[in-house]
DNA sequence: CGACGCTAGCGTCG
DNA sequence: CGACGCTAGCGTCG
């Protein structure tokens, strides 16, 4: 065997390419003790591939040698090919110029129909996501999100020579899998099957063999993997500085991370390009008191501090009556983060302009064609043994989930975002938003009926790629009409709501089998529907929050939005396609 | 062609 | 920081 051989498959790709163009001898040896110690410690701990591991370091290197040898061999013999990989890549090339271009690299992995389209249309319309993003979807914060690994300022040189490498690896793959001699007529074809759809990726283990229609769809949905490493990278290293600023005012010291929002709940569609970073104090002492405007709902409060010595800075914030302002607090957040960001010379990023109402500080890292918006949020956390009153007959998910999980969850604390609520024309400065996305993320993470919803080893279900469907059906219509702002006042957040109550109406793990993902979507569409024409849809936590009431959506808006839907379903969602 | 195995990498939790 | 879960994506096998 090739001592060489066992410790390359654990190597990045870069470090691949490496070695097989030569390198290796350079490359290896440090890799090789390296790869040593971690195939050692390293293979029992990854849960699924604990027993294989096992086996190839045993008796069973065989196979696993099988395969490194093989795509060494391949990578070698493809070595000769280089100007090929060359005529092959022209897209890929173009994905890793326009680096920073989250969507450009999810194209070429997106398989299925209308991805010509896409390629010109999508780009474009998720741009304008990008840009009307805080506008739209400005309620449906609030999450918690983990330490990141700190990245180097190479970090972005380091992700194109590892997309690249990926790739020339998998043509290179590809070229010397056909016929190492006749290669490029071969990745052309390749390319073009990709383009067409004509492959087909194989359906979640589970699946049905029933091809439903909506299923490429979602394929097209999917992130992938190099955007979203490459996106994960910048926003993690900003997030980091952001962070380590922030926390240098005694005010914000405290201050937490927590991952927010659509892409850390894993319902993140088309493109990583939108991310929202919750920065939470922790455990405040605090007294509710309820905001009485019409439109406030119980969703909307005014903050009082209690007595408490760990965060006594924020008394700095407080109004002469003892209100915590939530927009001086916003405002002392959005001047650290502006200062922080003039000192960023090496990344592209800028601070877009304050929104009236909004409660973000949003961020933007590139420019355009390819953006991505990082929100800011402030929050406080608070425990309360009973949430408050507003919510009290909310999360009906006793039937879903159980009266346990309900009761444990409801021992979670909440947060309180720096949002002003809107009484007639002007907002109110010192109120602040319950925000449950702490909750919503637990329900979409843990969202079976039975424990083993979609675990490795139990039964996968297609509620989330309902979800998915949804917001993507949404977004479609909102970019179509978009030169008339006819739907502007519809966001993501209404549509996770609906796909919550629909979770409580339709509670079996059997309601929602993979295999029928487009009944499912349907039944799930018509819901929203329904609650559209019926002009009702209760905030899932704060049940006399109607998100869908007269004063909050216009009728006639509401209106053209049914008809838009009934004429997509007409259509067979032709509007998928384009 | 579909089922399945395996890896890489991010995020999370203790 | 380490263990682990999840997703994306590739490869193989029957």
């Amino acid at each position: 065997m090739e001592p060489g051989a066992a410790v390359r498959r654990k190597k990045s790709g870069q470090k691949k390419e490496e070695a097989a163009k030569g390198e290796k001898g350079k490359a290896a040896p440090t890799e090789r003790a390296a790869g040593a110690a971690k195939g050692a410690t390293e293979a029992p701990k990854k849960g699924r591939k604990g027993t294989e591991a096992q086996k190839n370091q045993s008796s069973g290197e065989e196979k696993g040698m099988e395969r490194k040898r093989s795509s060494r061999a391949k990578s070698e013999g493809a070595k000769g090919q280089e100007a090929k990989e060359e005529e092959a890549a022209p897209r890929e090339r173009a994905a890793g110029a326009a680096r920073g271009d989250a969507e450009a690299p999810k194209k070429g992995r997106k398989g299925g129909q209308g991805q010509e389209e896409a390629k010109g249309k999508a780009a474009p319309r998720e741009r304008a996501a990008g840009a009307a993003k805080g506008a739209t979807e400005a309620p449906k914060k609030g999450r918690k999100g983990g330490e990141g690994q700190e990245e180097e300022e190479g970090g972005e040189e380091k992700g194109v020579a590892k997309k690249r490498s990926s790739r020339a690896k998998k043509q290179q793959a590809q070229a010397g899998e056909a016929a190492p001699g006749a290669a490029p007529q071969r990745q052309e074809a390749k390319e073009a099957e990709r383009c067409s759809g004509a492959r087909r990726k194989s359906l979640p283990r589970g699946a049905a063999p029933a091809s439903p229609a909506l299923r490429p769809v979602l394929e097209r949905l999917r992130l992938g993997r190099e955007a979203r490493s490459e996106a994960a990278d910048q926003v993690n290293q900003l997030r980091d500085r952001l962070v380590r600023a922030v926390k240098k005012v005694p005010g914000f010291k405290t201050v937490e991370v927590f991952g927010a929002g659509s892409y850390y709940e894993g319902a993140k569609i088309c493109s990583p390009n939108e991310f929202d970073i919750m920065l939470k104090i922790p455990e405040v002492r605090l007294e509710l008191e309820s905001c009485e405007v019409v439109s406030s709902s119980g969703a909307f409060h005014y903050v009082k501090l209690k007595r408490d010595p760990a965060n006594k800075e924020l008394r700095e914030f407080c109004e002469d009556n003892e209100r915590l302002s939530s927009s001086r607090m916003l405002l002392g957040l959005r001047n650290i983060i502006m200062d922080e960001v003039k000192k960023m010379a090496d990344m592209n990023v800028s601070v877009e302009k304050k929104r009236p109402g909004s409660p973000a500080v949003t961020i933007l890292i590139g420019s355009p064609p390819s953006v991505i918006s990082v929100d800011i949020i402030l929050a406080l956390e608070f425990h309360h043994p009973k949430w408050c009153s507003s919510t009290e007959n909310g999360l009906g998910i006793e039937e879903w989930m159980g009266t346990k999980v309900k009761k444990s969850l409801r021992s979670e604390p909440l947060y309180l975002v720096t949002k002003n609520v809107k009484d007639g024309k002007c907002f109110i400065e010192n109120t602040w938003r319950l925000s449950f996305s702490n909750i919503e993320k637990m329900l979409l993470q843990n969202h079976g009926q039975t424990k083993t919803c979609c675990e490795i080893k139990g039964e996968k279900c297609c509620r989330k790629d309902c979800l998915k469907l949804l917001k993507y059906l949404l977004l479609q219509l909102k970019t179509k009409h978009e030169n008339r702002n006819q739907f502007e006042k519809f966001c993501s957040y209404h549509v996770k709501t609906a796909f919550f109550h629909a979770c409580v109406k339709w509670p079996k793990d059997s309601d929602w089998l993979l295999a029928n993902l487009d009944e499912c979507f349907n039944r799930l569409l018509n819901y929203f529907l329904d609650c559209l024409k019926e002009a009702k849809l209760p905030h899932f936590f704060i049940p006399g929050f109607n998100l869908f009431s007269e004063e909050r959506i216009d009728r006639t808006k509401r209106n053209a939005l049914v008809k838009t839907i009934e004429k997509e379903i007409n259509n067979r969602f032709r509007i998928f396609f384009n």
